[in-house]
DNA sequence: ATGTGACTTTAAGTCCGTC
DNA sequence: CGACGGACTTAAAGTCACA
């Protein structure tokens, strides 16, 4: 299990929780809807500022996404 | 203050805690030199995998390089 | 031992679409 | 609605000479 993959599952997860669809999801945050859908299957490397805008959108703390991930 | 400049102070201390230089150090995980310091400087938006590189030359999670940063 | 500017190469991120 | 593909554009990764 890579890095990206574990933090797109955590994505994931927390954006159905707000029940919201990549594309609405994207929109919201300001990115590509393609982009989201490469981020969650983790076939994405995210710069800080995208995780950071991710975080946000998802009203969690940036460092809540990768807490207690190990890898 | 930018979530870059946040992170690359944080890196710069718990480098200096463990005594190494930035060549030391970049050299450790595999980078290059001025990388580093462009990443302690915080000009440079770096990707979750430069970012774990940092982490384990530092012995430390990569949320714990975010953890209670605010922005 | 580090900062800086100017690079080249690689990958992030966008935009079009189809299934 | 989401996976996936191809062709892009922009920016990060990575290197170097010199201050």
């Amino acid at each position: 299990m890579t890095l990206e993959k574990l933090i797109g599952n955590r994505i994931r997860c927390l954006r159905l929780q707000k029940n919201l669809s990549q594309e609405k999801f994207a929109e919201l945050i300001g990115v590509h809807r393609t982009y989201i859908g490469m981020v969650e299957r983790g076939e994405r490397n995210i710069t800080i500022q995208t995780l950071l805008k991710i975080a946000k959108g998802l009203d969690v703390h940036v460092w809540q996404l990768l807490k207690d991930i190990d890898v």
